[in-house]
RNA sequence: UGGGCGAUCGUUCAAUGGUAGGACAAUGCCCUUUGGAGGCAUUUAUCCAGGUUCGAAUCCUGGUCGCCCAGCCA
């Protein structure tokens, strides 16, 4: 076992060429005496999800496990789709997962500097104003397998670039008339070196500057060097930018300024999950979804509403690492994760979703009496409480068969069961609808069971929730399913689209169910088993006369595999 | 088609020239006051062909397949 394990509340952590790269260059004092410090460098375009997840874990989680630092920097260097709500709310998601960062950073407090270093690149005859239009840039840039040529603005003098760009700068120009472009090779195989674009004319109000700037720097001549100012040693981002590298490296080199490197790793796909923001926005949009923070959305304003916890999707982060290879993660993975620490922490409850009503025909009329009941059986410490118990409850539809099949150990006419810290009942006879539904289902108890276990040691085959009916309280629940009905989102045929693929019944609400009274007094985030269900968090739409749970995840069933195999 | 990157159980991640291993999933059994949890067991993998070496998942050569790149997005 070659895990770098630190193995502490059930993370295991497996080793990555991040980590080992790291390590490297703290043994060989790359960057001398100086901390290792990374960043997380979110466009504030939208909200983060689980796939940032993965890059915040490795982003910080990598530096503190070297006593490095890593900033939180908004790479802010496109107003058109920048919004303040999105920078909000990506502070929040970042604090939420557990991470603090050592300073705040933006693209745009960098603004200045950049148009300086523009200006030196432009002296150093590196650098040109391109009077061509977008699409007679994209002309004269070739194709993947034919060089590019020279634009015709190429070989301006300095001055005449110096005075073009200072007049670009002082909004003198039109937006998409003219921009500043990196005198490199356009021949270059790699088309990012191509003359990339370094600033374009942009008059639109920016969420931080307001009004002052309507030249703003691309990515490319911002990212590199925003991570030199801020003496970043391992600038960490996804595979995608692998063919930037070398730009990146070039203006750093051009401009002789603090040398940060890039290091791509694989970016998070998980299977029935979608996260594209561009089309994530476009849910929220489309009313597909009641919002960023809609529980079915894989951001994490979404999961979190939908119950899932820090501990867990970090857990989930550490496990899956980081490589090189581009593949899907199954999505059971993370819901292993999430139901391995639930199941650990979240304090159990009895709720009943579809209720039957069980009338206890030997119990005296009008009893009452309150059972003891552990908080959670794998934490003994987390206690116990009182449950009303009394002559009339109710139990799951599902737990009843009139005809019961094969392997059932549920309850069914003559069949005993014990009713969960309670006692031993037996079926005896039903009550039906005109339709012919059981609609009410009498049974006798056992005196001598109290508690669930009966003196004479006898056995049996099934344990099941209930609810007082007279003490039960209402509320709604909210049942997720998946978002998507195919492992690939994006497997439609064509013509088709990514929507298409939604899944109709990815929520169900259910508005007559049935739970224990001491759920009255659950708080938003509050997460519970309920026994023998699923796991559930009070959603934050629940007000004082009104509970609303939503499941995180169900329970693992295996009496469903067992009927399915059965059916099949 | 040019360039870059990659390829290990069904999935995901290890093995850093020396016994191919873990997790998820699946299957079976045990256990259980949650058909939950837990325990045990089982199944399945080094893309292909050559080469170097006492020894190759690992190094070399040649293929094959996959992903990324032709925004004034990031």
């Amino acid at each position: 076992m070659t895990e770098t394990a630190q193995e502490n509340a059930g993370v295991r952590t497996v080793n990555n060429f991040l980590r080992e790269q790291i390590a490297e260059d703290v043994r060989n004092k790359t960057y001398g005496d100086a901390p290792i410090q990374t960043r997380f460098p979110p466009e504030p375009n939208g909200y983060l999800h689980i796939g940032h997840a993965k890059a915040i874990c490795l982003d910080f989680g990598l530096a503190d496990e070297v006593g490095g630092k890593t900033n939180l920097r908004f790479d802010d260097t496109n107003p058109e789709k920048e919004e303040t709500e999105y920078v909000e709310s990506i502070q929040k998601d970042v604090r939420w997962l557990g991470f603090d960062w050592e300073k705040l950073c933006y693209a745009s407090d960098y603004f200045g500097q950049l148009y300086e270093w523009a200006l030196q690149l432009i002296r150093a005859g590196q650098a040109y104003v391109d009077d061509l239009s977008a699409e007679e840039i994209r002309q004269y840039r070739g194709t993947l397998t034919e060089p590019g040529k020279d634009s015709p603005y190429r070989n301006r003098s300095v001055e005449e670039n110096l005075d073009l760009f200072t007049r670009m700068k002082g909004g003198e120009f039109p937006d998409g008339s003219r921009v500043l472009r990196a005198k490199i090779d356009m021949g270059s195989p790699n088309l990012n070196l191509r003359d990339p674009v370094m600033y374009r004319i942009l008059h639109a109000t920016h969420h931080r500057t307001g009004d002052e700037w309507c030249i703003y720097p691309m990515y490319d001549f911002a990212h590199g060097q925003s991570d030199s100012i801020e003496h970043v040693t391992h600038s960490m981002c996804t595979l995608e930018f692998a063919d930037h590298q070398p730009l990146y490296r070039w203006y750093i080199e051009q401009l002789g300024i603090f040398p940060s490197h890039q290091f791509e790793f694989d970016r998070l796909n998980l299977t029935y999950t979608m996260l594209s923001k561009r089309k994530l926005l476009q849910l929220v949009q489309e009313n597909r979804v009641s919002g960023w923070d809609d529980p079915r959305m894989p951001t994490l304003s979404g999961i979190r509403r939908r119950g899932f916890t820090p501990e867990a999707i970090r857990a989930f982060c550490a496990s899956i690492g980081a490589t090189r290879t581009n593949g899907t993660t199954d999505i059971e993975m993370l819901e292993h994760f999430q139901r391995d620490d639930l199941n650990r922490r979240a304090s159990r409850a009895m709720a009943v979703l579809h209720p039957l009503k069980v009338v206890i025909d030997n119990y005296p009329e009008g009893k009452e009496e309150m059972v003891e009941v552990q908080n959670n059986p794998e934490d003994a410490s987390a206690g116990t409480r009182q449950v009303p118990f009394s002559r009339e409850i109710y139990i799951e539809q599902d737990d009843f068969r009139e005809v019961p099949p094969p392997k059932y150990y549920r309850l069914s006419p003559g069949k005993e069961v014990r009713l969960r810290n309670a006692y031993f009942v037996t079926a005896k006879s039903v009550v039906k609808d005109a339709t012919g539904n059981v609609i009410e289902v009498h049974c006798t108890y056992d005196p001598a069971s109290r508690g669930g276990n009966s003196p004479d040691g006898r056995k049996v085959k099934s344990t099941m929730h209930w609810v007082s009916a007279k003490h039960a309280i209402d509320a709604e629940i909210r049942l997720y399913d998946k978002l998507f009905l195919k492992p690939d989102p994006y497997d439609f045929p064509e013509g088709g689209d990514l929507f298409d693929n939604l899944n109709p019944n990815s929520i169900e609400i259910l508005t007559g169910a049935k739970l224990e009274p001491s759920l009255a007094s659950a708080k938003v985030e509050d997460r519970f088993q309920f026994e023998r269900v699923g796991y559930f968090c009070l959603d934050p739409d629940a007000s004082p006369g009104k509970l609303v749970f939503n499941r995180t995840l169900p329970l693992k069933d295996t009496w469903a595999k067992i009927e399915k195999k059965a059916g099949a």
